[in-house]
DNA sequence: GCTACAATCTGTAGTCGCCACAGATGCAAG
DNA sequence: CTTGCATCTGTGGCGACTACAGATTGTAGC
């Protein structure tokens, strides 16, 4: 009758299996519960962590998120919504400021590879007599 | 005959004068030549930093650079290449193997982006009865 | 020369999201 | 009981700055 894990020790996990069922470092957990991402678990005997399930499951929810890039506040806002349900208008607009965060990134860096690019055209080794990409750098006044 | 620049001490500049000609912030200043990426001026008798000509073409060149998305570390180097003349086919591959990693990290947001476009395209508030965006990130088991 | 006030000085700590280490314990198997 | 791994705490490093605090120095007006 009485499954294994009807005792609630059984389903605990260390930090180390902890670690390997979600994909997050331990040094890293252990930060996120210091910033108080993570909730404090309780501890062993010695003063060994020990995660319950709903530890497990933060931790994969925040492994995802940071997957798809939201900074560590954003997931802290995030778990807090999901906590409360009823949540979905502000997680959308959350995800979106998120979005227009990444696609202005997306626009500086490629900036950045168009100024390179026409840097790379212009040179042409042994066929200059100084180089375009140095000239560049080190041009008198702009 | 003696303009007032034949005085070398004319043509050098304060910290603060440095900072607005060359747009370099002032702390950062301080921090380039900490780190050993510009070199250290000479001091005025109240120890105070003043700048010669060539601190002011160096650190311009470093804020072009930067401009550019060059890390300090390979700024290093163009540093050193461009005082060495005769450069021009390691700045090229130097700055392909910067545009190559631009590129990568471009890839890389794009993912990203796709990523959150699919949940935000899925989620529709008021018409769904859970969040596709909450469900994703709490997703039990990927 | 004196007095304000601005500029600069040094040194340290904070940012973000971790990762790595040292040295001390704890724990489980043989 | 010992061996050897896991975990503990605390600290410092990464990159590229920025922001102080508290002490000097430089400079302009009087």
């Amino acid at each position: 009758m009485a499954r294994p894990d009807t005792n609630l020790r059984a389903t605990c996990l260390a930090i180390g299996v902890l670690s390997e069922r979600t994909g997050v470092n331990i040094e890293t957990t252990r930060y996120y519960e210091r910033i108080g991402l993570l909730p404090k678990p309780d501890r062993t005997a010695g003063r060994h962590r020990s995660y319950a399930p709903e530890h497990v499951a933060t931790l994969a929810f925040i492994r995802r998120a940071r997957e798809l890039g939201f900074p560590l506040e954003t997931i802290r806002d995030l778990i807090r919504l999901n906590a409360e349900g009823a949540c979905c208008e502000t997680a959308r607009d959350v995800t979106a400021a998120h979005r227009r965060d990444i696609r202005r990134k997306i626009a500086d860096l490629r900036k950045l590879d168009r100024a390179l690019s026409v840097l790379i055209d212009e040179c042409h080794p042994g066929k200059q007599p100084s180089c375009p990409i140095m000239n560049a750098l080190a041009a008198r006044q702009p």
